[in-house]
DNA sequence: TATGGTTGTCTATATCAATAGACATTTTGA
DNA sequence: TCAAAATGTCTATTGATATAGACAACCATA
């Protein structure tokens, strides 16, 4: 499996390292044979820590609900998986996820009507000061947060787009009901960061934990911009992927 | 500017935090005003820490070059800036960036020849066992690393690419010198991890620095696949940009 | 040339992270 | 049923993190 050694002294907590890494190689496979992690004096002995680092790391991992610990009988791994974002023109939230998931679903959890900020206008191709509808929505696989979304669209278009939204919970439906028979993603930027504390409790993540962030343009078949969106995916849990 | 607070305990220490929003915020351009970074004193006063932890956070970014301190005048800005790399189906590395940055390249570090593995050959749809010639590169823009990229090619088509490429110093003339006139991106992946210690060095990282991991496929005009990479970013330094 | 604002350095203390060793408890299989 | 292998728990020690306070050194400017 991989290499070997971790670094000392660094302001990243050992077991912390250690344990992204069992996760990384719980995710790739690497263990899929037996279903276990290795034992922990056989951890310990590979990255070179005493067996109370390798705990250390182990119980973070069983505290997010990916091993469980048996006494006598070793560590199982009960969870693994990156689930995969498509990113293409006809890139849409739940589309994607329905066959990598039990259950997916986007929740409502914030609206409000709001001036755009130069930023916003300028994405949406709006006159400086016109208004806008946000939305807030957490998106949810199996009982997991795996993203959270910032969206603003053209108020004048989509005045009602929040109680559409909110009681069908589709975008694409939604844009349907005002009038939008078919849009596409213009474009899309990736960036990675720390978490920030205000994504730790709806991503349901650890400090130090790595955020995926997006912007992300759909635009009408006009090429009139529909929705501008930043979202944030718990960079654990998700893979983009972009055919061409 | 941003949030306040800073989490307690939980294998991240305080000042690597701080430095991470610090560094998030320059990149913002919240500071670009003056060109400093707030005092120490307001920043411990502002993310609720004691001074001395603040200045281990600005140590460790003056560390990495991006501010300077000077005495009795305050903590300066050096460097800032996100590369961004388009993606498209002609995505090339040197390209999109020459207009970025002052100096672009790409280094050969090691090549060899050697027998695909099961995900090599099924990427470039080889039989199992075909040979493949496997590239080491690392993308560097204005002296600092960006990525470390390990790429394969068919060793039937390309067995030469790794001199050519050395003389070169261009995937895209070696693959013309090789008779692949033009070619282009069939599938891009995007995750994001930690980085693996042997990526600290080469992409002058600190431990628990986030790296970007894409998985690259292209091919020729027939859709023939002449190149698999899997390359790292320092995500600190980069920004993906998906144009449909 | 003073003065206020800022970074640099030092001492002291409490808590967390990591190592080390020993032994208990549970499971599996010979 | 016994022994090996695995996780669970405890004590002790060391070094890194973080807080607290005080003061020195330096810069800009009124």
């Amino acid at each position: 499996m991989a290499g070997q050694k971790v670094q000392r002294q660094t302001g990243v907590a050992l077991w912390r390292q250690i344990a992204d890494r069992i996760r990384a190689s719980i995710n790739q496979g690497d263990f899929d044979e037996t279903g276990m992690v290795p034992p922990e004096t056989a951890l310990a002995l590979q990255f070179g820590v005493n067996r109370h680092t390798v705990r250390s790391a182990l119980a973070a991992l069983a505290q997010e609900g990916i091993v469980r610990a048996v006494q006598g009988r070793g560590t199982l791994i009960e969870r693994k998986e990156r689930l995969n974002f498509p990113i293409s023109k006809r890139t849409r939230f739940s589309q994607g996820i329905g066959d990598q998931a039990r259950e997916a679903r986007s929740v409502l959890v914030a609206a409000s009507r709001e001036i755009a900020t130069a930023e916003v206008a300028r994405w949406l191709k709006l006159a400086p000061g016109a208004a806008v509808v946000r939305l807030e929505t957490i998106g949810r696989a199996d009982h997991r947060p795996v993203s959270r979304a910032t969206s603003w669209f053209p108020a004048d278009r989509f005045a009602d787009i929040a109680e559409i939204y909110g009681a069908i919970g589709s975008i694409t439906k939604a844009f349907r009901e005002l009038g939008v028979a078919d849009y596409v993603r213009v474009v899309t930027e990736i960036t990675a960061t720390h978490a920030e504390e205000g994504d730790l409790a709806d991503l349901e993540l650890s400090p130090g934990a790595i955020v995926m962030n997006t912007r992300a343009l759909n635009a009408d078949l006009d090429g009139v911009p529909v929705q501008y969106s930043i979202s944030r995916f718990a960079a654990d849990r998700v893979r983009f992927t972009i055919e061409n």
